[in-house]
RNA sequence: GGUCUGGUAGUUCAGUUGGUUAGAACGCCGCCCUGUCACGGCGGAGGUCGUGGGUUCGAGUCCCAUCCAGAUCGCCA
């Protein structure tokens, strides 16, 4: 039986223990024993960090033999005097002093856990996981946590003081088909029907614009049944926001005060405002990329003028078929880029759709160059020259169609920075702006909304609505750190005329419409202000935060790459009966 | 869904060309130790080599299948 903690009240954390001569009461878990015969130490954790227990010759002699049968993770709780250590441990805040203990209990014994439960761990994270609540004692995943917690509070306090209203959103709500694959919720009493869980609460929160709540803020649970990445899990968490009589300056100014406020108060990092924007389709001919990493320079650089008349097919073939040629260069980067590694890379940008990559290797006097016996006298050097190459550069080349051109440049100019190792460390934000608002589809010869069909376009854009779609851009915003999509947002459509014009362009039918969208088209006949909002990802605001390269380590309990839980083994069978009262049958059973 | 990588004591790993009794460190258990803080010393236990087939006189090692985990592409705002 286990000791019960009568008559004891923790007067301190572990981590904050202080004050020589005072008697303290602390609880925690064994962290390391020290058993040298007649003296016992025993270092004592909890969340704010360690503390020694000191058991020698003054110790009672039950307390003595109680002490020397604790084992790895016993829960204690001790009272005692504290006093200076006769040698100091600079390694922790409480490395002066020790508490020599008068009181031990033994509140709660513990197996010898699987994993030892140290700051670095490299056990398997597959068993880490299966004993997530073993694991979460690690501190650097409790300090992870705490900040998690943190961020949310900043959150709270910035909105709330900014006139936001906290509002919760429905869980189960009714599916809408577009983008991510749906969570869906079968019921007892509505069999054969079925709700979903939420992508996002967008259409609830535009809902509370309309009934006048103005800003709301919520921190909402959102979730996709797609594959997982590491900065993608299946639930995860928005701080989603929606404000009314705004236009898009509104919104950034709004939230560039939180980022600011956020890591001021966290991390004591001054980020200067107003953060920098740039348009969508600038990003894309810059770095190939709707999130790029702006941390590092290597910009894509077009020589499709330089090169539309020169000897090699494979750059003139690509032009005349209305693509492009570009190129970006790795400075300094022929020492590390062996021929070996640059094969790789060409493997890599194949596996990622271009059809090859050409390249300069500039090591010797003399570059090396996959395609120079195609070019005429001075045309390489007159490449060189304008994209700004020395010796000593790497120079690659993607000859293709614009999209595949500039896509694979962007992918291998993050590949070909984390390789050499040159992305510095810091907070780079950016806004990308002004996205296209349709994205022209191959297959059905469609233009599809690249956002949601509620997305405000630009007011100049409205013209060409019908006329020209490839003409329309939107109001739609993201907020890139470090080359993370942290958020994304958009002025919405509060027009009941401008929507239904918006439908018809995207080619859906009144019936279409009216099955997917018909209460908040609706909603929209009685008058909404001009609103919109974004969401921030809590998961990928806290995994950037923390330095972690994966959600799984800001997460208390996070799902694996098949979407898995490996603690509680969810998903898993339901028994029949179960089932039988949804009405529902498992296929080839 | 595709491609790649990994799975050997509790943990992290090593394991030669296929060869007889599968090793190390840490952890764990026992004994000793009054100033440790990676405590130290002596001794000990601990393995279905992910799983199932196959090749072979013989498989941790080779082949096939499968499960689990990770990375990446597809997918995903």
């Amino acid at each position: 039986m286990a000791d019960n903690m009568k008559g004891l009240k923790r007067t301190h954390y572990c981590g904050d223990v202080e004050g020589i001569g005072n008697s303290v009461t602390v609880g925690g878990y064994v962290q390391k024993i020290r058993n040298l015969g007649n003296l016992i130490f025993i270092d004592l954790r909890d969340r704010t960090g360690i503390v020694q227990l000191a058991f020698n010759d003054a110790t009672d002699r039950t307390v003595f033999e109680k002490a020397s049968s604790c084992h790895s993770e016993y829960v204690l709780m001790a009272k005692g005097v504290v006093r200076e250590r006769e040698s100091k441990n600079t390694e922790i805040k409480t490395g002066n002093i020790e508490i020599i203990v008068d009181d031990l209990r033994i509140l709660a014994k513990s197996e010898t856990p699987p994993f030892e439960i140290v700051d670095n761990s490299n056990t398997n994270e597959e068993l880490r996981l299966k004993y997530r609540y073993l694991d979460l004692r690690r501190k650097p995943l409790q300090d992870n946590i705490i900040m998690r917690s943190k961020i949310a509070k900043v959150a709270r306090d910035y909105y709330y003081e900014n006139g936001f209203i906290e509002i919760e959103t429905p869980m189960m709500i009714k599916s809408t088909p577009e983008g991510a694959r749906d969570y869906l919720v079968p019921s007892r009493i509505h069999q054969g029907k079925f709700y979903a869980l939420p992508q996002s609460p967008q259409i609830y929160k535009q809902l509370l614009m309309v009934s006048g709540y103005d800003r709301y803020i919520q921190l909402a649970r959102c979730f996709r049944d797609e594959d997982l990445r590491a900065d993608r899990q299946p639930e995860f968490t928005q701080i989603d926001l929606e404000m009314s009589f705004v236009d898009v300056d509104d919104i950034m100014e709004m939230n560039e005060g939180f980022i600011h406020r956020l890591f001021e108060e966290l991390l004591n990092v001054e980020i200067p405002l107003p953060l920098p924007r740039l348009k969508y389709t600038d990003a894309m001919e810059m770095y190939g990329s709707d999130k790029p990493d702006t941390r590092f320079d290597m910009k894509i650089q077009n020589i499709s003028e330089m090169v539309k008349s020169c000897g090699f097919s494979v750059f003139t073939s690509a032009i005349e078929a209305g693509g492009s040629v570009r190129a970006i260069v790795a400075k300094n980067a022929a020492a590390a880029l062996t021929r070996k590694e640059i094969d790789k890379l060409i493997e890599y940008v194949r596996g990622i759709g271009a059809k090859g990559l050409a390249y300069v290797r500039w090591v010797e006097d003399e570059p090396n160059c996959s395609f120079g016996k195609f070019m005429a006298e001075g045309e390489l050097s007159a490449i060189l020259n304008a994209v700004g190459a020395e010796k000593g550069d790497v120079v690659f080349i993607v000859a293709d169609k614009n999209s595949t051109t500039l896509s694979t440049l962007g992918s291998l100019r993050l590949k070909v920075a984390k390789q050499l190792d040159i992305i510095p460390e810091g907070f780079n934000f950016l806004w990308i702006t002004e996205f296209p608002f349709f994205e022209y589809d191959e297959e059905s010869g469609n233009w599809l909304a690249m956002h949601h069909p509620f997305t405000m376009p630009m007011d100049e854009c409205l013209e060409y609505l019908e006329s020209d779609p490839a003409k329309v851009f939107a109001k739609a915003y993201d907020l890139v750190l470090n080359g993370t999509e942290l958020s994304s947002g958009s002025i919405r459509i509060n027009d009941y005329e401008l929507q239904q014009k918006m439908f018809k362009a995207l080619g859906l039918t009144d019936e279409e419409i009216e099955a997917k969208f018909g209460f908040l088209v609706d909603a929209y006949k009685y008058g909404a202000a001009p609103h919109g909002g974004m969401g921030i990802g809590l998961d990928r605001l806290a995994m950037i935060i923390c330095g972690a390269d994966n959600l799984r380590d800001v997460t208390a309990f996070p799902k694996v790459q098949n979407a898995s839980e490996l603690m509680s083994a969810c998903p898993a069978d339901v028994d029949k009966e179960s089932l039988d009262v949804l009405g529902i049958q498992i296929k080839g059973e």
